[in-house]
DNA sequence: GATATATTCAACTATATGGTTGTAAAAGAA
DNA sequence: TTCTTTTACAACCATATAGTTGAATATATC
């Protein structure tokens, strides 16, 4: 097998990786913040989050807009939608294990 | 906020960060496999293979039993299930920002 | 016992990651 | 204009990651 790349689903699931960032994904389900905001919560400098942030747009997990002297950060689901696809087909093959283990115990 | 720390899902997005490993999940789907034959379409050295099970094994998506000299590696689909709750969350948020969208447009 | 196979361990390399600090730039407020 | 706020850029550091090679170990097979 030649390894089928994706690079996209690479980067999600390393932005994914790290708490910080999952941290500031959850934020950002209550709307739209800007850097500082999201770096103050965390317990790191700001260029820290700032990278942080970074990373996250590079894997299309969030889109900032610029007002002014401010970055407005804006969670994107649709890459979260798209490791979902990706975990789907998983689920499914659970799902159809849990049902083999059911039908034996159903035969004894 | 002082980040919920959650290692366990830390680990499991880390192992699904790369295609290899991500191929290698596909491949346990047919079912238990060695080393080895995880090893082959991947081209890389087996201990570059056998490096990236023990990163699938720590992070609990696969494990292993040894038969003799053979090491059998099945997957473990309790911990991608796991990491499927924790995008849930964002699917749903992400469905109501759909509906939200779909209530703007009938309003017009 | 000798050989082949499947795997781990140890050491090493190159690059990426997560973090820091210091400096600079742009924009808003006084 | 000056001061403050918000951010980026550059350089740096420590550690992790992805890969390699060579040697060792354990189990089958001849």
């Amino acid at each position: 097998m030649v390894v089928k790349e994706s690079p996209a689903l690479d980067r999600i699931f390393q932005a994914l990786a790290n708490p910080s960032r999952r941290a500031m994904l959850r934020m950002l389900t209550d709307g739209e913040q800007n850097i500082s905001s999201l770096a103050e919560p965390l317990q790191m400098s700001f260029e820290g989050a700032s990278k942080h942030v970074r990373v996250l747009e590079q894997a299309g997990l969030v889109a900032r807009r610029v007002r002014g002297r401010v970055h407005l950060v804006r969670i994107r689901p649709m890459a979260l939608v798209q490791a979902n696809e990706w975990l789907e087909f998983y689920t499914r093959f659970w799902n159809q294990q849990m049902d083999a283990l059911e039908a034996m115990f159903d035969e004894e």
